[in-house]
RNA sequence: GGGGUCGUGGUGUAGCCUGGUGAACACGUCGGCCUGUCAAGCCGAAGAUCGCCAGUUCAAAUCUGGUCGACCCCGCCA
């Protein structure tokens, strides 16, 4: 060994023990004659002190620079009391320096390797190892391992296998775009990677495994975001003989146990369960931050007559009108509204209306057009939430647009307002899913709101055949702070019913034979009832360590063109090896 | 696929609107001084043809077009 301790654990009851430690040069401090050197690993900072009397070691500090690898024996000793840091917490002692061996020398680096740095984050990711370095890295990325052993430790005590599903299998060309991995012995075919174990973990079920868990790599290639990666990590799991509540319960037990293992924060079970109606119309989102306490009434039922015709007529012709009220908006410049408008029409508004409500009660906007009555009842709606110093904000459209429009509203001015209390979390669960949703780009019209393996509700499946938008699905959302961490859902375990769906949203008994033969196939043999759920894993951490990018809870993350700036990948290929796998590139100009 | 913001010594920014000065500042780096610092201090020095290409102009970091890259958002993400 080449350090008997860490950089972060010697402290006064040391004094006077010899010791050796080994790390990184975090910071010279030179007088001269004495030479103060911070020493740094993934345990802390220790401060270790060179004096001249030993003069051939002195000379060795010289070459010394920023990020070297050092290893010192020395003598851990009392600092003069004047000089103790407070701050720090070894900063009681210092290693008087005996011996030292220099392991490597670092080149200056791109930036410092500080708590905080003012790098552009396209120089940390081209540097990604020195930014892992920065304590700040270090905690999420120790935050992101307590939070994997806590998720292993909860699902093996709750009799949970971790089996591992493959990796290259079989393309499917439902959901998003598939990673092509092309076939060396069978050219012209591709392996996909998976963008969930989906199928492969229900076939678990079909072997009896009962209880599975991987925390496992998804791979969809589609445009990036803030919180989206095309390689990503999932806590996927799979279970037998199970209804949803057994599914739920278990995974809000185990989402309070890593919040416990990993900050210690108590999250209350069981959680609220919101039917997906309920958010759409109160909180316009299926996802909704609870922390927000502004909420969208409806006020179709007293927008008849209540003299703004835009209104009225959205009501003769059945659309919807809601509001919402978001407190500080009243500030809001005439430009700002603007903006704002501009913004609901690119989500599909035809305007937006708006009205101040201050001391003297409402204002400006569309509020002169207001009869009183309406006024009155606009108070008796909103309650307590009509505050002084809000502005309005109306929608007047079909229910989903409106919805839309202002459930982003709702999210976007509460962060700019500051009325998200972000010392809390908001956990819930999102239920009572439609089985479908409606895609008029699509022959079938219809496509499944979840995956086409979902179960409908017992008791909706007559409607399969009537008015199959109205039918229910059993599955359910985890819903934190305003992101889906977790979906799943019961599977269908009857190949009626499945052939059924997939006959419903076109697909064929040839095609679904293509597409999904092996788990029809597997069905044959006898399938347990089965359910399960996915944690989007790094969305978790991101909130775990209060992270606004999911690029800051991954080690080596993709840009948003999805390329990786430290090893250069994708790279070109070489021509053997295309030719060994029978591909060729085609140049822009040939196609 | 679309919209927006950005690209200037090693790092982060200013300058750009209103073209013309030795391209400024902070940190870092290098050299010197200094025996108790904690992001040490003081003195001195080096380091950028302003992402790339083209155009306008007597003259471009600055104006125009294109291109590459980063970030945010929409579409997309069963």
């Amino acid at each position: 060994m080449k350090r008997t301790h860490t950089c972060g654990e010697l402290g006064k009851n040391n004094a006077g023990q010899q010791v050796e430690l080994a790390g990184w040069v975090h910071h010279i401090r030179n007088f001269g004659g004495v030479l103060f050197i911070v020493l740094r690993d993934r345990y802390g900072k220790t401060q270790i002190t060179f004096r001249p009397e030993n003069d051939e070691l002195f000379q060795q500090t010289n070459t010394l620079h920023n990020q070297d690898v050092i290893g010192i024996t020395g003598t851990v000793v009392m600092r003069p009391a004047d000089a103790r840091n407070p701050e720090m917490k070894t900063g009681d002692i210092e290693i008087v320096v005996e011996k030292m061996e220099i392991f490597s020398h670092s080149e200056v680096p791109p930036f410092p390797i500080e708590n905080e740095i003012t790098a552009t984050e396209e120089t940390r990711l081209r540097y990604r190892y020195l930014d892992l370095r920065r304590p700040p890295m270090q905690r999420n990325i120790y935050i992101r391992h307590r939070a994997m052993q806590a998720t292993r430790e909860f699902l093996n005590g709750e009799k949970f296998w971790e089996i591992e599903p493959p990796y290259l299998v079989r393309n499917t060309p439902e959901g998003a775009r598939d990673f092509l991995v092309p076939s060396r012995n069978f050219k012209g075919r591709f392996f996909a990677l998976p963008q969930s174990p989906q199928i492969y973990k229900q076939t678990f079920m079909v072997a009896g495994f009962d209880r599975y868990y991987y925390l496992v790599k998804c791979f969809r290639d589609e445009d990036l975001r803030a919180d989206r990666q095309p390689e990503f990590t999932q806590i996927d799991l799979e279970m037998s003989f199970v209804e949803p509540n057994d599914v739920m319960s278990l995974a809000e037990r185990l989402t309070a146990h890593i919040f416990l293992q990993t900050k210690g924060y108590v999250l209350n079970t069981p959680l609220l369960r919101m039917p997906y109606d309920e958010a759409m119309l109160v909180y316009g989102s299926d996802k909704p931050d609870l922390r927000i306490p502004q909420k969208i009434y409806d006020i179709s039922d007293i927008s008849k007559n209540c003299g703004f015709g835009v209104f009225e007529k959205t009501i003769a012709n059945s659309g919807v009108v809601r509001v919402l009220a978001m407190l500080g908006g009243a500030e809001f410049s005439r430009r700002k509204i603007d903006e704002l408008t501009k913004l609901a029409q690119e989500w599909g508004a035809k305007g937006l209306a708006t009205a101040k409500y201050t001391e003297n009660g409402f204002e400006s906007g569309i509020s002169k057009f207001f009869t009183d009555s309406f006024k009155e009842s606009l108070r008796d709606k909103l309650g307590d939430e009509l505050v002084p110093g809000s502005m309005l904000f109306f929608g007047a459209d079909t229910s989903e647009i409106v919805a839309k429009v202002l459930g982003r509203m709702r999210t976007m001015l509460a962060d700019e307002l500051g009325l998200v209390d972000k010392s809390s979390h908001s956990a819930l669960w999102i239920v009572n899913f439609p089985l479908f949703e409606k895609n008029e780009d699509l022959p079938a019209g219809i496509t499944p709101a979840h995956h086409p393996f979902t179960a409908p509700f017992e008791n909706d499946i007559p409607m399969l055949d009537t008015t199959p938008l109205s039918v229910r699905a059993n599955a359910y959302d985890l819903v934190l702070d305003g992101y889906e961490v977790a979906g799943g859902s019961i599977r269908i375990h009857n190949p009626e019913l499945q052939r059924k769906i997939f006959q419903l949203i076109g697909i064929g008994p040839k095609d679904a034979e293509n597409k999904f033969g092996f788990l029809l196939e597997a069905f044959k043999y006898g399938v347990p009832p089965h359910g399960g759920i996915a944690f989007g894993f790094d969305r978790l951490v991101m909130i775990l360590t209060d992270s606004d990018s999911i690029r800051d809870v991954i080690a080596y993350p993709k840009t948003t063109a999805a390329q990786s700036l430290m090893d250069g990948a994708p790279s070109v290929v070489d021509k053997v090896q295309l030719e060994e796998l029978g591909l060729k590139i085609i140049k822009k100009d040939e196609r």
